[in-house]
DNA sequence: GCGATGTTTGACCGGATGGTCAGGATGACG
DNA sequence: CGTCATCCTGACCATCCGGTCAAACATCGC
């Protein structure tokens, strides 16, 4: 079901390359999009020779997808229940954008499989995900009845976290052609922004 | 290039009818996932029947977005300068919010195109989509410099509403999973959450 | 240098997919 | 009721797509 495990040099490098092209494919066209040629052409590999080191193009997706659950999930796994309320949500703020930043095919990755339905991942969302999410939404919720943060509904906290982030990386596109050619890096301003934004919704 | 003109009833209500089909298959599938098949089921017509009334896949795709510009664009187009400015940026957030409440699939519709580079709609949002964000921007700034609202960014708020009440429509799978059977609806939170967090951000 | 193991490819297959076309069915209308 | 325009369909086509396979080629340990 799964690759050929990386043993060999080749092994390595090949896998390395098909999972990287599959990835800027599966981003920009969705999984039924996606063709194994454009994937193999963008790896520099024969199609044949794509399918010696996976069994399918669903084994691909789902590599890539199992690959990138901890990666998506660690900044909120990371939010420390010891930590300065405010502080620490930023922080998390902050991780999150990064990602958006550093990893935009990644996000987009995910967007188009929630998008479609989730159809891969409706299970790890409705598990780990969601009790991820209650575990630090309890945490949140005891900052607020402390009165250490303004009262919020957590959940809704968590995704206008995951919204606001995302959306640098999913709608990119559309954020740097509304900006213009005049400020090339949204970031910055974008990081500035929700600082603000979050700071005012919470600090009490 | 376009569709026969609806001149006749059988002809509003077949056009009609396949318009609704691909907008739902457009819509979990992107583009280049979804089939002239599935569309054609979905409307209760044969394939060349569908092609009798829409010259091409891409015919229907291009008349869905093209519809669906004025519906995504009005609600920023109604923000009005001359109104009070918290008042008016909540109502224009509460507005895109039924928008993704009533219109989830246009939602997902054009997250798709933007997700897969905007080729069809770069041009739009180059343009007009541009020009009134702009002009809105500047109504916002000049409500800031008025010390009638917080100072902001006034590009990246507005990406900020389209982030948080999009995210509604284009996550609802994860929104639902996350949240879990016990609150079926997810929109009367939201909207009280969205209210607060904008009226603390602005709310000079 | 040689056999074993690992890697690559061209040729091919069955089914899906976007699209065509000739002709038949079904209206609208006088 | 006749006729003309509109509407619909089965059969078909070329291309694309995911995937297979046997055979050729490279690499490595000895």
């Amino acid at each position: 079901m799964n690759e050929v495990r990386p043993r060999t040099r080749i092994q390595r490098r090949n896998t390395g390359a098909i999972l990287e092209a599959a990835l800027a494919v599966f981003a920009a066209q969705g999984f039924r999009g996606a063709t194994l040629d454009q994937i193999a052409e963008a790896a520099g590999l024969s199609k044949p020779n794509l399918l010696y080191y996976f069994p399918s193009k669903e084994a691909i997706h789902l590599d890539l997808l199992t690959g990138l659950l901890d990666l998506w999930l660690d900044p909120l796994r990371a939010l420390d229940p010891e930590g300065e309320p405010v502080a620490e949500i930023l922080a998390y703020v902050r991780r999150k954008l990064e990602l958006s930043r550093d990893f935009p095919l990644e996000s987009r990755l995910f967007a188009n499989e929630v998008l479609q339905g989730a159809p891969r991942l409706a299970g790890v969302i409705a598990g780990e995900l969601r009790d991820l999410v209650e575990a630090k939404a309890a945490v949140i919720r005891r900052w607020a009845e402390a009165g250490r943060i303004r009262p919020v509904h957590p959940q809704h906290l968590i995704f206008s976290i995951w919204a606001l982030t995302q959306h640098y990386a999913d709608f990119e596109v559309q954020v740097r052609l509304v900006l213009g050619a005049g400020e090339p890096d949204p970031f910055p301003a974008a990081e500035a922004h929700l600082e603000a934004l979050f700071t005012r919704l919470l600090a009490p």
